[in-house]
RNA sequence: GCGCCAUUAGCUCAAUUGGCAGAGCAGCUGACUCUUAAUCAGCGGGUUCGGGGUUCGAGUCCCUGAUGGCGCACCA
C-alpha cells in the first residue's frame, strides 16, 4: 500500500473519484515532491539521443562492454522490476528504443527500491551508465544513476494492440506513443509536403498565403462556414478554396504560384472527406490543362519517390499500387459513349440523359439536373467509379466548371481534368479562364442557380472580376487535396492522414 | 440526413435463452542479478455510454438521447 501522504498536494477530494490507477500515481507524484525529488526536473543531462546510441553502439557484441558513459532519456514502454537486477526500455518519438539495467551493485539498495517505487510505465526517465550489451545480445545503459525525467499520472494502453479507433483520433498523443504507424504517417506527411515544396521551388513557383478569411467564399462550389469579425461589424467566411486570390496574384505578376494551406467546407465527414483539409493549389502564366497534367504527374511521383523511395504504393491489405510511368488519359464525353454504346455529346438533350440515368438507376437531384450535372453523374456511374490506375480525365460539360475556358476547339466543353487515383478524386486542373467578359456570364449563371436554391452554386467576388478585367495572362491551374494525395500514398483513411481531425466533443 | 452495427475495469475484449459481471495486459503486496507481451504466490479495481420503461430479476428486451464505425445520400 503507497504511504498516502496527507493530500496536501492535491487540489480537491475528487480525487477520491479518480480510477485506482490514476489515484496511485498522482499520490506518488506528491510523495517524491515532499521527500524533495522533482517529479518535474527543469532538465536532465543527457549527453546522447536515444537514436545516437542505438547508432553508435548497435555493432555492439552479445555481452561486450564498453567504459562509454552517456545520459540518455526516453519514455519508459517496458519494466522488468526483478530481484536485484532491473530492466527499463525507453522509447523516443520516433519510436527508438534502448534498454536501461539497474543493479543493486551498482546503483546500491536504496536506489534500486526507489526505483521499483517510483517508476512507473509511461514516465519519462533519465539514465546515466555505461554503454554495454547484454548477455543476451540488447543494447543497454549499465546505469550508475537515474532520474524520473517527468511523471506520468495517466497508464499507458496495452501496447501490443492498437488503441479503439475513437481513442486513436480522440487522443493522437496516446496513439503516437502506442502505434509505429501513427508515429510514421506524421513523418511521411511532412516528407510529402516538404517534397512538394522542394519541387516548386525547383521549378521557381513563389509560395504564397492567401486570406482564410473573406468578404465572399468563392473559387469551389461548396457551402462555407460563417463567422463575424466585431471590429468591422461584417460577416465574414472561411475560405472554401484559394483561387479566387492566387488568381489576383497572377494578375499582378506572380506568374508562377503556389499556395499549401487549409479549406474549410461546411460539408459531411466521411472515410475521405474531412471539413478542414489541406490543399495544394498551383498557378502557372502561359500554361495549361496540358502543362498542369506534366507537372502533377511529376509531383505525385516525385513525392512518392522522396517519401517513399518508389512509386510502388503497398495498400494496408498487401496489395500493390502502380503510380509511377504515364498515366492513362481518358476524354469524359469518349469514356462515356463507350460504355453507354451510344454518342454521348455536349449537344445531347436533358431529357435523353434524365432517361438514361432512370434506366441506369442513378440516383440525383431531378431539380439540379442540368446537361452538364446529368452527364457527370452518369459518367461516374459508368465509368469513374470503376477508376483504379491513375487516369485523368479530360473535357467537362461547361455547366459545373465557371472558372475553366471552353475548349480551344471542341463546343460546349472546357479544358478542365479531374485525376482518379483508386476511385478518388486526387486532383483537378483547368486551362483558366481569364476573359473577364465570359467570367462574368459565367458567374450570373451560377446566381441564377443560387436564386433557385442551389446552396452551393458559386459566389460572385466583384473584385475577383475588375482584377480579371486588368487582363490575367493564360494560365494553367491545379488543385490536389494534400491529404488525399497522403491517402493516395498510403492507402489510409483521411482522418489517419491528419494528425489532429476535428471529431465531435464526447459530452 | 437515412439505415445497420457498436459502446462493459486504466487499455484490448468476453459474458449461452433475461438469472452471481469475467479474462489478458496494466495496478497493488511479496519472491527472483540477464528480463524481452518474463515467471511464481497473493490482492484490489465496475454509474456495463446517459435517461426512461418492461420484468420477481436487465450488460442482455423496448423507447429515447450521446459518441464511434460501416453503407447510402450529399460533397463540381
Amino acid at each position: 500500500m503507497p504511504t498516502s501522504s496527507p493530500a496536501t498536494n492535491t487540489p480537491e477530494a475528487a480525487a477520491d473519484d479518480l480510477p485506482e490507477q490514476l489515484r496511485i500515481r498522482r499520490a506518488k507524484r506528491d510523495r517524491l515532491i515532499e521527500e524533495g525529488t522533482a517529479a518535474y526536473p527543469v532538465s536532465v543531462p543527457r549527453t546522447h539521443t536515444i537514436a545516437e546510441v542505438v547508432a553508435g553502439y548497435g555493432h555492439l557484441e552479445a555481452g561486450q562492454e564498453t567504459d562509454d558513459v552517456v545520459g540518455v532519456a526516453g519514455r519508459v514502454v517496458f519494466l522488468r522490476n526483478t530481484g536485484k537486477l532491473c530492466f527499463v526500455t525507453l522509447q523516443d518519438g520516433e519510436g527508438n528504443r534502448l534498454q536501461g539495467m539497474l543493479s543493486q551493485a551498482v546503483v546500491g539498495e536504496e536506489s534500486l527500491a526507489r526505483f521499483k517505487g517510483d517508476v512507473d510505465l509511461g514516465d519519462h526517465l533519465f539514465l546515466h551508465g555505461r554503454v554495454i550489451s547484454s548477455r543476451r545480445g540488447e543494447l543497454s545503459v549499465f546505469a550508475d544513476e537515474w532520474t524520473i525525467a517527468a511523471k506520468a499520472l495517466r497508464p499507458l494502453p496495452v501496447l501490443h494492440k492498437d488503441l479503439s479507433e475513437e481513442s486513436r483520433v480522440r487522443q493522437r498523443y496516446v496513439d503516437l506513443i502506442a502505434r509505429p504507424a501513427a508515429r510514421d504517417m506524421v513523418r511521411f506527411r511532412a516528407a510529402v509536403v516538404r517534397s512538394l515544396r522542394e519541387n516548386f521551388h525547383r521549378r521557381d513557383f513563389l509560395e504564397i498565403e492567401t486570406p482564410m478569411l473573406q468578404t465572399v467564399a468563392s473559387g469551389a462550389a461548396a457551402r462555407p462556414f460563417e463567422t463575424h469579425m466585431n471590429a468591422y461589424d461584417i460577416d465574414l467566411f472561411l475560405r472554401i478554396a484559394p483561387e479566387i486570390f492566387l488568381k489576383k496574384a497572377v494578375v499582378g505578376g506572380v506568374e508562377r504560384v503556389f499556395e499549401i494551406n487549409r479549406n474549410f467546407r461546411n460539408e459531411g465527414a466521411d472515410s475521405s472527406h474531412s471539413p478542414e483539409f489541406a490543399m495544394l493549389e498551383a498557378y502557372e502564366a502561359y500554361g495549361d490543362y496540358d502543362t498542369m497534367a506534366a507537372l502533377t504527374r511529376n509531383l505525385v511521383q516525385t513525392a512518392a519517390q522522396d517519401a517513399l523511395g518508389t512509386t510502388t504504393v503497398t495498400l494496408p491489405d498487401g496489395e500493390e499500387y502502380e503510380l509511377g510511368g504515364e498515366w492513362t488519359t481518358l476524354t469524359m464525353y469518349g469514356s462515356l459513349s463507350e460504355a453507354l454504346g451510344e454518342e454521348i455529346t455536349p449537344e445531347t438533350s436533358v431529357e435523353h440523359l434524365s432517361k438514361l440515368a432512370e434506366r441506369l438507376e442513378v440516383v440525383h437531384d431531378p431539380k439540379r439536373a442540368s446537361h452538364g450535372k446529368l452527364v457527370e453523374v452518369i459518367w461516374e456511374h459508368l465509368v469513374g467509379d470503376h477508376l483504379v490506375a491513375p487516369t485523368f480525365v479530360r473535357d467537362f460539360p461547361v455547366e459545373t466548371s465557371p472558372l475553366t475556358r471552353d475548349h480551344r476547339t471542341i463546343r460546349g466543353v472546357v479544358e478542365k481534368w479531374d485525376l482518379y487515383v483508386r476511385g478518388f478524386e486526387l486532383a483537378t486542373a483547368y486551362s483558366e479562364l481569364v476573359d473577364p467578359v465570359i467570367q462574368r456570364e459565367r458567374f450570373e449563371a451560377q446566381a441564377l442557380l443560387a436564386a433557385a436554391g442551389d446552396v452551393e452554386a458559386m459566389r460572385l467576388d466583384e473584385d475577383f472580376l475588375t482584377a480579371m478585367e486588368y487582363a490575367m495572362p493564360p494560365s494553367g491551374g491545379m488543385g490536389m487535396g494534400i491529404d488525399r494525395l497522403l491517402m493516395a500514398l498510403t492507402g489510409q483513411g483521411i482522418r489517419e492522414t491528419i494528425l489532429f481531425p476535428l471529431v465531435k466533443p464526447a459530452q
